[in-house]
This record gives C-alpha cells, structure tokens and sequence, in this order.
DNA sequence: AGTTGACCCTGACGCTAGGTCATAGTTGAC
DNA sequence: GTCAACTATGACCTAGCGTCAGGGTCAACT
C-alpha cells in the first residue's frame, strides 16, 4: 500500500501522513526499493484513529497519550485533565462564536442597508455620519465626530448604559430635535474657538440653552455620572487632555461643563 | 501617551499595536527624542475599532477596508460579500465545535469509567478489550484485535449501521453469548493457522457452529450486505488481501465465509 | 551616586496543522 | 517513447500575536 492510497483509506492527504511521520505519531514503515513507503492495514487502523481524534479537538500532542496501550494511573488521570481542559476550551469557543455570530449578523445587516458599520445601533450611527456630512462648518463636523467616537469607544467598552443611547437617539436621530441639537453643536463648536476670557457670556447663554434643550435633566445627570464610570470600568484612562489637547478650548468645555453642573445640583430637588 | 497606555486603553497588548502598526492597520505615530512613540486620543479610537472588529472575527486584511471612509459601490458590495463569507464559516465552526463538545465529553466519560478511549460505543470497545487481554492464546487475542480494528475504522468512517452495533453488543458484552463467541472465534483463529486443504471438515463444522450462533441470521446477512458498502461509501478501497496478508489464513477466512452465505442464502426465505 | 524596577526599542523565532511550491525520480498506461 | 500521475525531500507560508534576546530610557528609592 502507497501513501495516496494510505491516505485516501483514511480521508486525508500524502502531506498529512509525513507530518505525522515527523512528529511521531505514525511509525514510518518500510521503504520499497525506489524509496517508496510501503504500509500495511495496520498502519490504516492507526492512522484512522488519529484522525478522528484531530477531528475530535485533540491536539496532535496529545493523541499519542491517548492512543498508547499503557494505563498506568498518571498517564490515565493526565488524559482526564487534558479532555477537561480541551471541552472547557471548546465550551469558551462556542461562547465567542455566537458573539461573533450576532455582530456579524449586524454588521451585515448595517452594510446592506447602507449604514455605516459601527459598534453603534444602526440609527445612532446613521444620523451621526448623516449630519457629519451635512455639516456646513467644518468645527461643526469635528465637534460631531468626536461626539461620535467617544460614544463608540464607550459602546466598544460594552459599559454604555442604555438610556445614553436612549438619549442620544432621541437628540439626534429624531427629526424634532435634531435641528436644535445640531444648531448647540454648531455654537458649542464655534464657541471651542473663542477665547474663553472674552466669552462669559456666551458660555453663559450656551449653557442655560444646553439645559433648557434637556427635557429629561435627570439622563443628563445620568450621562455625566455614567461616563467616568464606564470608562474607567472598561480600563479606559483617557483625561480631558487628551481628548481635546489646545488649552484655550479646553477652557471652554470646563467651563461649560460647570455651569451645566451648577445648572443641574440647582433643579435636582424638581426632578 | 505612550504605547502601553494606548494599549491598556484597548484592553490589549503593546506587542499587538506594533502588530497593526507592521500591516499598516494603524498609522504609526510621531516619536518622543527618545524614539518611543507617542499616540493621541484618535489613536485609541481607531485601536479600539479594529479590536473590535478582530473580537467579531473580521480577519485583520479585512478590517481597513470595513473602517475605510470611502464607500464607493464596489467597495460596498466587496465588504457584503466578505461578511456573508464570514458568517457562514462561522457557522461552520459552530457545527464543528459542537461535535467535538459531544465527542470530547463522550471521551471524557470514557476515560473516567476506565472504559479506553474509542471511536466504538463504551461496553463494546470496553468487552472487547477485555477480551483481548483474558485470551489465553496469542492468536484469539489477534483475531480479537483484528476484529475490533475492523469495527472501529467503520466506526470512524461513520458507515457502520445501528444493527451491527446491536449484534456486536448482543454478541461480545452480553454474559450469556459472550463465552459461545469467544469459543468460536478461538476455533476460527485455531482454523486460520491451519492449511485450507486438509481443513475441510473444520471449516464446514466452524461454519455450521457460527450459523447456529447468530439466531438472527438476517443481521447477520445485513452485516456482510453492508461492509462493503460501508467501507467503499467511506473512501476505504481495503481488499481482503490487505486486512490478512498469509494466504493460507486468507484462504480459510475465504472458506468460511462463503459457507456462511450459502447457509443464509438456504434460510434466507425462512426470515 | 548607584541601583532597582518598569517601561520602551528592534528583530527573530514559535505556535497549529498542515498547504503549497520547487526539484527530481518512478510508475503505469497508451 | 511519452505523458499523466504518483513518490521523494526540503523549504517556505498561513493568523495573530506570545515570548524571548539584547539593549536603551526614565523615575524613584537608598
């Protein structure tokens, strides 16, 4: 019998049957005088049960343990720990197929409709890259993209809670809203720009819009107190800094955030 | 921020962003005097996407075209079609895992009955192990592994029908049968080492002691029908000459078993 | 001032289970 | 004789990094 027939009779190749040569699971047998290998039945048997063990999920260095004859009581409780491992193995595959599954599955759907793929539910995703193109001003745009790719690495970080999304869609995906939502942007934008010495007032009037925009003030509070939460909890160590590096409009969004701060602890008791 | 901040950002490693940075995934970054690399806020979120698509099982040669802007149609379509090809091996994994979760665990309940690990149903293979080891003579208990080789390699091949197994299990692990079978397969093992032609009579009692043996002689008849079949069906081209190379035993083997389809086919209209 | 420990750099090999050449000799059928 | 199909060996390739080897940098503590 010649390798090809060795390896047909076992569903497998020639190139197989000389790696397991190599690593010793299968005895190289006799050569004929051209140099050929010459197998047996034997050899047929053999080189089955190893492939049904590969099939199996055994990996080639274990199958020699479990095809040897010999039980001794270690090598036997040995094999007991390497199946045990090897299904708890299999069982965390199975978990990260199915997830792979679902996002795929997203994805996919995401592609065919035209939206952009995202770790982002379709429609968040959509009406953000929808006003990123619209946008007349360019600040606008950049205020919108970092909007967006903060709220996408915190979906990434799987430590965004719902009502964020919640809010976001209503802000900006519902077609009432978003008008107003995306003007506070622009002037949100147009204000990063300004001295914030030269700006009090404008900071000032922006704010008091930003919580009159906020009907529902308790998912505001709700968004501020979640994000350093989550981002910490997902090992996310990004200051302020590093988001927006120029100091001036760093400054600004401070000193918006505050006045938001200020504005919410004084309607805490309404709400 | 350096290489091992922008790491733990991402939940990753620094080995694995100089990775992305060697395909191109990830723009390498400006370099501190002291030839670190120093990353900015948009790098996390760029590594952070393409973890995520690598955590969903997009290959890392697919992950620039999904996070490309540009989204001309072909583009498009080229990301559709590669998604479905996705999904569907993962399907395939999935199918794939689940057998060896059976397989692994059926190996693993093996193992911890004693029972060797085997392609057979455990209190067959363990019968017949058994059976190999108490026999007196060398020979029986080569019959024995023969016949067990045998079985398994149909196992494996996935060909070997339900009935077969039931009369190997009647046959082998039952008490009452199980000494009868021995016996018998002693005296055919005994036959084998005889020469064909002075062994007529042997053969002819042999062959009328198995008739008697398998009281259903339609399973029997189901056994030699579906061997063949079995052994072709799975790719095995094994000839008879193969499993026994001494022509004197292969004579006998062949003396016998076409005594025992001439007495099938004499009883056959009685099933 | 020295030392320790925690980073950073590049380059190279290792892992699984074989696939895929490249090069060369052999067999078997027409 | 010729051609396809087989066999031999050896070497490189895959995916996604892990892990060393060998060396430089930096901040803190003794």
């Amino acid at each position: 019998m010649r390798i090809g027939q060795l390896a047909d009779a076992a569903g497998t190749t020639p190139r197989t049957v000389r790696h397991y040569h190599r690593l010793g699971l299968l005895d190289e047998p006799q050569r004929l005088p051209n140099g050929y290998r010459e197998y047996t039945v034997s050899d047929v048997v053999r080189l089955m049960r190893i492939r049904w063990l590969a099939d199996s999920g055994v990996p080639l260095g274990s199958v020699a343990a479990i095809l040897s004859e010999d039980v001794s009581d270690e090598a036997e409780s040995d094999v007991i720990a390497d199946l045990r491992a090897l299904i708890s193995a299999v069982q965390v595959e199975q978990a990260k197929l199915a997830r792979r599954h679902t996002r795929l599955a997203s994805m996919l759907a995401d592609a065919e409709n035209g939206n952009p793929i995202s770790a982002l539910p379709a429609d968040i995703a959509a009406a953000l890259a929808d006003a990123i193109d619209c946008a007349q001003l360019p600040e606008v745009s950049a205020v919108l993209r970092r909007e967006r790719d903060l709220l996408e690495v915190l979906a990434i970080s799987g430590a965004v809670p719902e009502e964020i999304l919640a809010w976001y869609a209503a802000a900006i995906v519902d077609d009432d809203q978003r008008e107003r939502s995306l003007a506070l942007l622009a002037d949100w934008s147009d204000l990063e720009g300004r001295n914030p010495h030269s700006a009090e007032a404008e900071i000032e009037v922006l704010s008091r819009r930003l919580l009159a925009h906020f009907e529902h003030q308790q998912t505001l509070a709700d968004l501020h107190a979640a994000v350093p939460t989550a981002a910490t909890g997902a090992g996310l160590a990004l200051s302020l800094e590093d988001v927006i590096p120029d100091d001036a409009q760093r400054e600004v969004v401070l000193r918006v955030q505050r006045r938001l701060l200020e504005g919410m602890s004084e309607s805490e008791g309404v709400c």
